[in-house]
This record gives structure tokens, C-alpha cells and sequence, in this order.
DNA sequence: CAAAAGATTCCAGTTGACAGCAAGGTCATA
DNA sequence: TATGACCTTGCTGTCAACTGGAATCTTTTG
């Protein structure tokens, strides 16, 4: 019960966090966490810093980081932050990769808005009649 | 070598298609591929349509779609393709899906953009000295 | 004081799209 | 005929980010 003033339980640092204990305990085996104290009886004991730990976790994966990127933003900021290089280049990297990655969507989602027009268009008789799909491919195929 | 001139084996239709043999087991397996006819020793037979079939796979691919989702419309082809309407629902819900991812991203862009901002502002001498990572966080937190 | 709630560790399973390996069968070539 | 290239099945492993469950222990509540 002494324990419980000097920090709160997993349970209570999930719940305030908006996560599982499962998630927690995952974090720290991959280090993206560090080991808390424990208590006598060996249960987890968190400070308020563990709250803002998770909720800077949380704001940087919907940036779309890796655990395995924010925690090795983590580890520099764990020894000492000496240097922005790191985090700055590997901002800069990941922008690269989401700037691809955006582009690749869109390139597809013509390719699909394309296939659904050609849906839209048809006949439905003309569907039956052929016995192939001329929503997927614009030319007669052996596919379809 | 009679069974060959049937059809080519697994092999030549993966250096073809340009995929492994692996994964044309796979998509067997998932049943994205019809089981091919065997030759006398057992080896899987292929004629031209597996190329095309394969071609109109990793089309599909591209544009996003999951395997799964191919298979289901593929499924619909090899039952006659009567309807259309499976396939256009099933692409408006697809396309739906691709937005919503396109807007995720273009948000995430957005949050990390500024990040890096931050980070390319700041003087390198600040960032020692506070001890504490300026890029993550604008409000001086306990964090970093 | 007993039961329920919550904690512990460890191991396994999930999803998606394959890759790797083992142990064996078959086929073309020198 | 023997070597190597290619095929077969089946099982395991990979990555990411967890989730579920078993067996056990501690703490809280009635």
C-alpha cells in the first residue's frame, strides 16, 4: 500500500493511457518503454513521465512511425539528446517514404476509380452475355 | 515430354509471369489460382490463360487490392460472372477504403512535415543544451 | 477469511504474403 | 549412368503490433 504512493500500477497507467496492460508490457520487451521499478511484491510501478512516454508514443505511430523509429528516437532522447541529427534525418527519410507511399495510393486509386467507371457503364446484359468481366480489363481477355 | 506440349510447368510460368514458384503454390493455396492438370509424373501443368491470370493478379496487386479480395472476384468470374454487382460494390468500398487511407496519410504528412520544421529551425547548441528533444514535443515536457 | 480483481511470467496465435528448408521424385544431358 | 536442374509435399520462419491463455501470486473488497 506504501508502494502505491510512490507511483500507479499497470493497470492504472493502461487505463489513463488509453492502452492495454498487454501493450505496456509489449513496449517494454521491445524497448520502446524502459523497466519500471517494481514494488516489493514485484508489480510494475509508473510515474506520471510513463503517461506522456505512451501519449508521445501514441502521437508519433499516427504520424505513422515504426515502434521500432520512435523508440530509436527514444534511445537518443535516453542518452542524453545530445544530437537532433539522427531524428531529423530519419524525419526526413520517413517524409520521403510517406511522400512514395501517398503517391502510390493515388496512382492506384486511378487505376481503381478507372475499373469502377468502366463498372458503372456497362450494360448489365451485355455482362451476362460475354461471359467475362469488362470491368477488370478493358480489352477481351482470356481471364474473363 | 508428350505432357509438355500441353502445357509449361511451374517453373516457366514463374519466370514468365514473373513470380517465384512459391508464390504460384500459394496463390493455389489461397485459392487465388485454379488447381492446374498434372502431368503423368505430377508436375503442374499450365496453359496461356495462368499468364494472364497471374498478369491480371498482380494488376490487382498494384492497385491496392488484397489477395483475398481478388480471389473474390476472380471466384465470381469462375462461377460465369453473371453479376457485376459484387465486383463494383466491391471496388466503391475498396475505393472508399483508399481514401480514407490517402487522407490518413496526407494528415500524417502533415504532422510530421512540422516536425521536421521544428527540427530544422532549431540551433543545434539549443538542443544540447536543454537536454531535452525540441523537435517531438513544442511545449517543454518531462518527456524529452 | 474467502472470493474477486488485478498482477506476474511465458508461450502461442493472429494477419498477409510469401521465403526457406528437408527429403524425396523426375527429367534432360554429357 | 550419373549429375544437376527442376519438380513434389510439408513444415517452419519472417515482420509488426499486438492479443489470448495458462498457471500462479498479491491485493482489495464484502
Amino acid at each position: 500500500m506504501l508502494d502505491t504512493l510512490i507511483g500507479m500500477k499497470i493497470g492504472e497507467l493502461a487505463n489513463t493511457a488509453g492502452v492495454t496492460t498487454k501493450t505496456i508490457r509489449y513496449y517494454e520487451s521491445i524497448g520502446v518503454l524502459d523497466e519500471p521499478v517494481r514494488t516489493g511484491s514485484g508489480y510494475r510501478s509508473y510515474g506520471p513521465a510513463a503517461i506522456e512516454r505512451l501519449d508521445f508514443v501514441k502521437q508519433a505511430q499516427s504520424s505513422g512511425l515504426a515502434l521500432a523509429e520512435i523508440r530509436s528516437i527514444l534511445e537518443i532522447k535516453d542518452q542524453g539528446g545530445q544530437t537532433c541529427e539522427h531524428t531529423t534525418s530519419l524525419l526526413r527519410r520517413h517524409l520521403d517514404e510517406l511522400d512514395t507511399k501517398i503517391v502510390e495510393l493515388q496512382t492506384a486509386r486511378v487505376e481503381l476509380q478507372a475499373m469502377y467507371e468502366r463498372a458503372g457503364a456497362l450494360d448489365p446484359a451485355e455482362c451476362t452475355d460475354a461471359n467475362r468481366c469488362q470491368i477488370i480489363t478493358v480489352e477481351p481477355s482470356v481471364i474473363m
